[in-house]
DNA sequence: CAATGACATCGACATGGGTACATGTTGACA
DNA sequence: TGTCAACATGTACCCATGTCGATGTCATTG
């Protein structure tokens, strides 16, 4: 079974549903507000747009997300934790790099949140 | 012309660009951040899809965004006001009832930052 | 004009979050 | 084994934020 392609952590990513086709729930609200606060942050957006640009979604973390950042060495750790924390991106330790992947998962969920309906209201 | 037809509050909301396909610049993170921080609350999020789900993306205060939460009156207009600060909701006072809709330029701009290419990175 | 209802605003409180310094951990290498 | 480099973690500080009660504003109604 494909169950095993996704860790348990997807059960907070589990239930997506566009904002505009009816309320969401509570708890579809605080499972997509986990990825929201881990995104609201101008420093974590630029990580996470940093990640995606590099070759398969996947960068080191002071090899390529030092550059551009005015921030202490444990800031910039502390930031990619919360991502990780949020499931937005996979932690790979590879001898004294650690690289840091995107979770296609994760973005899908927040774009699937974020889909179709929102930009045309019902009418 | 048609410049007129969205206010000034679109200046923050102007460079929206997917994140994936190139790093965004501080600028660009800060001003998305806005939206985001606006929308990383469950209140918040219920609050902007019940907005989206009525009629015409357009939703009374009182009437019709009260049911479902358990928060005083003056948290919820604080919420809103938050919303509205943010530019994802224009307000609108008829008599009374203050009227609160959905302003879609705000949320393409959310929708086009997470847009395709997120879901798939760089390769 | 007085009263009521639908909000917004203010002040206060507790909690959460961003940042840095210091320190710990782990792997590569001489 | 000792050293160094690439991280993570713990602690502390300060500011931002969610919440509520009280009060203010304004339109409706009697």
């Amino acid at each position: 079974m494909s169950m095993s392609l996704i860790p348990a952590r997807e059960a907070t990513l589990g239930s997506c549903t566009p904002l505009a086709r009816e309320p969401i729930t509570t708890e579809q609200a605080e499972g997509v507000t986990r990825l929201l606060k881990a995104l609201a942050d101008p420093v974590r957006l630029r990580l996470m747009s940093m990640i995606l640009s590099y070759e398969g979604g996947e960068a080191c973390a002071m090899c390529d997300l030092t550059e551009g950042f005015d921030l202490s060495q444990s800031t910039l750790s502390h930031h990619l934790k919360v991502l990780h924390d949020a499931g937005l991106v996979d932690r790979d330790k590879r001898g004294v790099w650690v690289y840091y992947k995107a979770r296609p998962e994760a973005m899908g969920a927040v774009r699937t949140v974020f889909s179709s309906g929102l930009a045309e209201p019902q009418d």
